[in-house]
RNA sequence: GGCCCCGUCGUCUAGAGGCCUAGGACGCCGCCCUCUCAAGGCGGUAGCGUGGGUUCAAAUCCCAUCGGGGCUACCA
């Protein structure tokens, strides 16, 4: 049988990074197998569940690559894969379980459950709800006919214990004396996350569930479920879950969780997979950077770690700048360009996209995260008549700063060719003449042209910028030193 | 509290009794390169939570202990 996987968030949140790592998990694992991978909402949850959520969701998990074979949107041979639109199959499962006597419905208040746990705890007995305090069969129907509000709940096996085997953290074993009898209807009719999950599953053929360690405990309620509905448990296979730098699990209160804040930050989406391929995974060889092609041919299940894992931004950030690095020219082009023109204030016209075009080799390597091209290549489509204050203070009004100037007006004047060789010689030459070192005699310029003492590199920039735009603004910068 | 999971450099990890005076990556520090900033090159810093065992030999096995995390909802 060829494996079935799911991804199956629900849209109560924006697609959190953690979640991410699941998704593309489950994704890698697919793909590696030849398997399928699904994406199912299980949107219980109707307090909390937004379209916005769900809309996000499915955004950002195409931002990533991580492409789904059956599921929202594009939907597949199975029906709905939202489970709101399968209620009416989650009750016809419930009232069999009844009939069948797996479940039962459920009166006792949550008064009476808190009494009943808070005596189980202080006679040392299991604090798990087994039933005891429900009425007697006979007076159910009754009740319920009385138009009595009730819940459907599970009947765990007493005594006994779920055994199973999970792929990352091996032989499992649950007592039912710590299992409750859980709900599967609410009182409302609607099915909980337990039974809707464990309906779908089994309905679907999901032949591996790989989740959050979250729903570790949860697992044998599961198992129980679909063993009473007559189906075979998935292979289960829980993961650690991502923590913050204070070893909590990670969340709001961290910074940045939500994937969007990350496309946004300039954060791309093969550094973002490969990250997060290594937060519970090695590569193998020592390896740390890689295509999704090769995770996908690597990837096993078998060898995902147990450890939680700390979210390290800096490290991700690194890894950002690796793999923008490797972009092509033209795709750089593409995703800056819009940075830059709002940076600007204008649209880009085809001269300045061409000039934009000579200087990106230059920046490309100086970008970690793709809006930091912005400050690298607004000096070439703004005006510079102000100067950073620390810049204008350390290097321009200086002994230095005059002589420097005058000396690149007078170097670069006439100067032909025009271009960055050209432009190195006779600079230099022009330290040379006027007894300066390369650093101050070079800084004063870099301030001129881009009001900062980071730029782009000098000879390039000037070239870029054109002789008369360059030889403008080092006059315009000189005259405000007098 | 109960049940469950986890415990190798600050962080992500390699390590499945001798290959480990513990390897790689990020970070950090230093040096080189250098017109600034990056990138790159080279080097360095730093770890087996603790205590007992088992063994000729333990990061690797056992026990205990401590620490962290998850679950314990008519949330998922």
């Amino acid at each position: 049988m060829t494996p079935r996987v799911r991804f199956a968030p629900s849209p109560t949140g924006y697609l959190h990074v953690g979640a991410a790592r699941t998704a593309l998990y489950n994704y890698l694992f697919a793909r590696h197998s030849g398997g399928t991978f699904i994406l199912r909402s299980d949107d219980t949850d109707e307090a909390r569940g937004t379209d916005e959520f769900q809309e996000d969701i499915l955004e950002h998990l195409r931002w990533l690559g991580l492409e789904w074979d059956e599921g929202l949107a594009i939907g597949g041979p199975l029906g709905s894969y939202r489970q709101s639109d399968r209620y009416d199959r989650y009750r016809e499962v419930a009232q069999d379980l009844v009939e069948r006597g797996s479940a039962y419905y459920s009166f006792a208040t949550a008064e009476q459950l808190d009494a009943f746990k808070r005596e189980a705890r202080e006679a040392g007995a299991s604090p798990a709800y087994d039933g005891s305090l429900e009425p007697p069969a006979a007076e159910v129907a009754d009740r319920l006919a009385a138009g009595e509000k009730a819940v459907v709940r599970f009947k765990v096996p007493r005594p006994g214990a779920t055994e199973f085997a999970d792929v990352v953290r091996g032989d499992m074993r649950f007592d039912h004396a710590q299992v409750d009898d859980f709900i599967i209807l609410r009182s409302n009719g609607t099915p909980t996350y337990h039974l809707a999950s464990t309906v779908d599953d089994v309905d679907y053929d999901i032949t591996h569930v790989i989740r959050g360690e979250d729903l570790l405990s949860s697992t044998p309620k599961h198992i129980l479920l679909t063993q009473a509905m007559g189906g075979d448990p998935a292979t289960y296979a829980h993961l650690s879950l991502l923590m913050g730098p204070d070893g909590k699990k990670l969340s709001k209160r961290h910074g940045d969780t939500a994937m969007a804040a990350y496309r946004e930050a300039g954060y791309l989406p093969e550094a973002m997979n490969n990250y997060l391929a290594l937060l519970g995974w090695n590569i193998g060889d020592d390896e740390t950077i890689a295509s999704l092609d090769e995770m996908i041919d690597r990837f096993e299940l078998t060898t995902v770690s147990r450890n939680p894992a700390v979210f390290d931004p800096k490290k991700l950030e690194w890894m950002n700048g690796v793999y923008i690095r490797e972009m092509n020219d033209d795709e750089f082009i593409a995703v800056t360009v819009p940075l830059v023109e709002d940076a600007v204030g204008r649209t880009l016209s085809d001269e300045d996209r061409a000039r934009y075009a000579l200087l990106v080799p230059l920046v490309k390597e100086r970008t970690k995260l793709l809006p930091e091209v912005a400050s690298q290549a607004r000096f070439l489509f703004v005006d510079i008549d102000e100067y950073d204050e620390k810049a204008w203070s350390k290097v321009m009004a200086v002994d230095e700063g005059p002589i420097a100037l005058d000396g690149a007006i007078a170097a670069l004047e006439n100067l032909d060719p025009w271009t960055t060789e050209a432009i190195d010689t006779a600079l230099r030459a022009m330290l040379e003449e006027r007894e300066l070192s390369a650093r101050k005699g070079f800084q004063p310029i870099r301030v001129a042209i881009s009001g900062s003492m980071v730029s782009p590199p000098l000879f390039e920039s000037l070239e870029i910028l054109g002789r008369d735009e360059a030889l403008a603004r080092i006059r315009r910068a000189r005259a405000a030193l007098s």
